[in-house]
Parts: C-alpha cells; structure tokens; sequence
DNA sequence: CTGAAAGCGCTTACAG
DNA sequence: CTGAAAGCGCTTACAG
C-alpha cells in the first residue's frame, strides 16, 4: 500500500452547481414528478404517463405540449415508483467472491452484457468468500426484488434461498454448485480438467506431483483434487501424504505449503496449482529456485505466455460461465420453468513450457 | 474464445424447488406483505413496521407474536416500496471503463467495501470507453435514484449531469475529470508521473524515447504525453513526429506503433507506455526482438516483476483511488456541501529492470 | 383521445 | 403501547 500524501483543492473555473439540500425532506421533494408535469401542460396524469412510455393514443398536439412540460422542469421518471407498480425491477444480481480477483473480470463483464440485452442493470457485491457475508447480501438483493441472482456461492448451504426462489427469484449458480438446495447451476469440468493437467505431467515424466488447492469448502477446489487423484491413480503412481494441500490462497500459506513439498529427501518435481491465485504464487516460488520444477495451474492468466518458461494452464472460458449462466436466468425469466439443470463447460490444456519439463531436467 | 460444447442434464437428486408463476400478475403479489403479516399476527400495520425495524414501542408479547407470523410467512420487507418512501434508495452506481480491465478490479472492490460501510449497495456498468453508453448508463442510474454516483467518465462533456446534480445525486469522477461541469473528482497525477518515468529513461542515457498511449479524447492519455513532452524539454532532447502515438489501446493498433517506431534509420531506443493495456502489448512486442529496448509502463500490473526484464513502471493505487472517491461521495450525502474539489493522488516509480538498461545495451 | 380513481408496499405524522 | 389515514410516484383498469 502506498502511503499517500492527498493534495486536495477547490477546483474553481466552470460554473459551480449547486449542491444544497433539505435533509429534513425526502429528496425526491427537489424533482418534478409526473403530477408536476401534468399540472404544467394542463392535462391528466395519465396523459404524461402515456408520454413518457410511448404508449399511443395521445394527439400530436397534446404529446408536444407535455415533452414541453417535460424538458422545462426537467423531469425524469422514477424508476423506483415504477418498479413497485409493474412488480419487475429489470435488474439482477451478482454475487462474486472479490471484484478484484482478475477471473471474475471477465465472468462480470459477460453477465453485464446479457443483462444490457435484456434491459436490466447489475447490481453486484463481492462475498470474500464468507458464507454469512453472502448470505446477507443475497438477502438484500431479494429484499430489493431483483428479478434474478447470478451467484458464485461462498458457502455451502443455500438453503435460505429457497423461500426466495419459491417466490420466484431466479437463481443461477455459477462456478460451484448451490448447497443443499437443486437449483441451476454452470459450472467448467473442474474434475477433467485437472485430471488432463496431471496426466500431462506424469505423460513428461513425473511422478512425484504435488497439489496446492483452495480451501476444501470449495467446490472446484476438492473436484480439482479429485482430478488430481484419478489421473495419479490411473497411471498406479501413489501419493504421498505431503503432496497435497488446501487451504486459503494466501501468498504466505501457499508458498509455504510449496516449500514443505519442494523440500525433504523425496521432494516433488511438478506441481499442480488448483487456481489462478495459487498458480500466481507459486510461478515466484520456483522462479527463486536453482533448479527447474515442472508446474501446470488452473485456470489462464494474462502474460503467462510471456513467464519464461511460459504457464502451462488448463483453461476455463469465465467468459461463457457468465453468458451462459445469464442465458438461463432470462430463460427463466421470460417464463420458461423446466427443472433445474447442470450445464459444464469444458476446459482446455494450453501447454506453454512450464508443464513440458522433465523431472530433474 | 473456445469452441464449446455444452453438456446439460437435470441436476436430479435433492428436493426440487418449483418456479411457478403467473405472469400476468406482478411479482409481488407471490410474496407475502406487512398487510398479510398484520392480518396473521391479528395487529395493525404500523406495529409490524415496528417490528420489522427494530423500533421501540412495542411489548414483548406483541413483538413475538408479530416475529412469528414474519416466519410463517416467510415475509421479507420490499426494500423498493420503502425506499420510494423514504427518498433514499441506499445505492451508489459505479460506472466505468470495463468490468474486465483489471486497473478497475481494485478501484471496484475499494468503491464497494466504502459502499457497504455505509449500508449502501453497488450498481455498476461499463461505458465501454463509448460515450453515449455511458450517458445512458447514467441516466439510467439516476432514473433508479441511486444516492450517488462514481463515474470513470469516457465522454468528455458531462452538463447532460447537472440537473441530476442539482437534484441531488452526489456525483464524483474517478480517474478522470468531468468534462464542461464543476464537479468532485480523484485522480492521480498523470502528468508527474509520466514526467518522472521518462525523465528515468532520459537519466540511463536514452535520448530517442517514443510515446504510446491511448486515445486523446481521454484525459489521462493527454496529461501523460504533456509529462513525456515536459521531460523530453527540461532535457532539452527533441521530440521527433514519429515519436508519439496515441490512439486506440487494441493490440494491433500499439504493435503497430511500436514497430514503427523502433523500424528506421533512427528508432527509439526507450518506450514509454501510457497505461497497463498499452505496457502489456509493448512487452509482447520487445519479447520478439533480439536487441533490448527500455520500457517503462505507466500502472503497475501483476507478474510485472517476474517478466524478464522486470518491468519497471509508475504505479498509482488503484484502490485509494475508489476509496477516496467514495468517501467524498459520502461526505456529500451526509449533508456537507462544501464546492466541488481536485484531489490528486501521487504515483510511484518502481524499477525493476526494463527502464533501467542503457542505450544499445 | 383523455383522465379520475385505486393500488403497488411501505413510512410518516398523528390520534387514541 | 397501538393503529387508521395519508402519501411516496408511478401504472392499471376502467369510464367517459
């Protein structure tokens, strides 16, 4: 963190607006409503109403009279009032693990863009993958009436929104399921994919590989050790206690727990890195190290092709988890009600250089 | 992008929640209200309000039977028909470039923990760098009555915000100012630090330095090419034509800069990169060719310290950014109105290589 | 073509 | 301690 010094200054110049106000009322008390509106052009509320929704059945006449009204006192509807009448909000949301973890950049900006499509705006928060923490802030996007939640779950017990959903919430899970409840849900093979890395790297020669993983209330983070298991079992190579580990992604407990690995008289000579924050990671331990260590990480990342060796990654496309988990919340939105389903993408091996070294290469 | 193939089963298994609904009729006609919790608990409307707020005046016996039919029910208070009476919608609307860009994910975060603080909610969208969207974002924004805005403005005229200003929609821009109104903004200093990252490259010998940076409508790129051409000055070294470029930050636009400007009989030794698009391009570029060339990057970006060369940047924090911007914003709405201000946040130059080799090296 | 009345689900101001 | 009435700013259903 940078230890900043702010200079702050009148900006002057321009002309200034005004930003007075009287706490004591509400503040829609400042803005012309449709009443105000009406009473200028001389005609009914609803005359305006019709205005301002386009809806036919006013006289030319009439309309340009109101749009007078309109642009002289500024009005602008609120949607607020709106929305409590119509009984939809035309907004959804998004409920994620950390705005800033680079993965969720582009899942995020694919949700927007089917939302735009559909008219509705994003209302999203991050749960730093603290059950309680999102538990509370889909309950208060239900209590805003969003018309659907897209959410990457923290938690394993969803239960709580199943009254929401009964009421007619639509919900869709993306990247790990729901827990607890059947409730849709798009996910990447997090079981395949990984299975693929290793079988890459026992296919180059290792056979002591080790797993850094998230936190084993994660979903992908045990089907990724599952992964894991499967390809070591399919090829009879067993594994050591100290070969995997879950835990927080935390530079410290992930280099940590490398190191341990890295270390003792059968250390490992690849590792498998279950996410993009734990690959991250550990690409700096071994770049400390003297001798080459074979690494393939979940997940893609910008400039892995440009890491010498380059990253080998399995890669998952957060983009289509985004358009096609909000594909099927319009889906559901726009009436259809078939039962919950699973929908997997699959994943791709990108070998780059960093998963192709042999052992003691 | 992959080609994917989408596998989609029912999830089966568990109890299944039912999505039936009425289209006809609103929403909310589904949930259960104060009204039906009153007629349940056999009490008026007002004591349940009590209830539901935690406010005093209400005996134990009441209160309990009250919280009872609340359970019952499953009654969750629509947050929508109180904030039309209340005035205040508990939101803030953050509008920026790009979800995906990840110079945002820690302003996001930042602009969100601030929000939450305050018991506010976050409604974001991406201009998409396209003015027009970003209006209509806006007054989309302004049309729910959010309390606030954060806007990463792409348009360089901003009146079409005043009577929303005016209002009462606390409005601060973040990382840009507004164009052609008064208004709150939070910025770091573009032009000091690009003054400072080329002046570095001037101090290792560079004399041919080019400048790559991104369209001039946007406010940043300018200030940065002013601090470039204030270096290039206070060292007395011209600055030929073909030396600056600024334009779009797509890759084949800035491969093509670049290549231009290291072709020729007189190519730049030195590159400075206006932003962390622009840096990232660059670096693909120099990774291509066999003789170095010196490169500093204005913002910081992950993994920037394990490229070879490190690559050496100005750094600015994108987070204090979103926290102050937010905390002015908050100042505003809890009652202060003091004129609008100007902060400027410092950047910081980090060296870690790739600025700090010579000339023909 | 036009508009008065009722109502969306809450809170406010007030009376008992 | 408790509740009936009015109202937030719109839309709906209906009548003229």
């Amino acid at each position: 963190m940078l230890n900043i010094t702010i200079a702050t200054r009148p900006t002057g110049g321009l002309r200034t607006v005004s930003y007075s106000r009287r706490p004591s009322e509400p503040r829609y008390g400042l803005r012309p409503t449709m009443k105000d509106v009406a009473a200028r052009a001389g005609v009914g509320l609803k005359t305006v109403s019709r205005v301002v929704n386009g809806e036919p059945g006013v006289t030319p006449e009439t309309g340009r009279r109101v749009q007078e009204a309109i642009d002289a006192l500024g009005f602008r509807r609120n949607d607020s009032a709106r929305v409590l009448r119509k009984g939809r909000t035309a907004s959804i949301g998004l409920v994620l693990e950390d705005l800033a973890d680079p993965f969720y950049g582009p899942l995020s900006r694919a949700v927007e863009e089917v939302a735009r499509a559909h008219g509705a705006l994003l209302i999203n928060g991050s749960s730093a993958e603290d059950p309680d923490r999102e538990r509370e802030l889909v309950l208060a996007l239900c209590a805003r009436r969003v018309d659907g939640l897209i959410v990457i779950p923290a938690g394993d017990d969803h239960r709580y929104l199943e009254p929401e959903i009964r009421a007619g919430v639509a919900t869709v899970f993306v990247d790990r399921p729901a827990g607890r409840i059947d409730a849709d849900v798009v996910l990447s093979d997090s079981f395949g994919g990984a299975r693929d890395g290793v079988a890459h790297l026992i296919t180059h020669g290792h056979r002591r590989i080790g797993f850094i993983g998230d936190h084993p209330r994660i979903h992908t983070a045990t089907e990724r050790l599952r992964g894991y298991r499967a390809a070591m079992a399919e090829a009879g190579l067993p594994v050591a206690d100290g070969w995997v580990s879950l835990g927080s992604t935390a530079p410290e407990r992930v280099t940590a727990a490398a190191t341990a690995m890295l270390a003792g008289p059968e250390p490992v000579t690849a590792l498998f890195a279950g996410n993009n924050r734990v690959t991250v990671t550990v690409v700096r331990v071994l770049a400390a190290l003297t001798h080459p260590v074979a690494l393939v990480g979940f997940d893609d990342f910008e400039l892995a092709d440009l890491l010498r060796p380059g990253v080998t990654v399995v890669a998952q496309d957060a983009a289509a988890l985004g358009r096609v988990a909000t594909d099927r919340l319009f889906q559901r939105l726009t009436g259809a009600a078939p039962p919950p389903t699973r929908t997997e993408l699959p994943t791709r091996l990108i070998p780059r250089g960093s998963g192709e070294s042999p052992p003691g290469a």
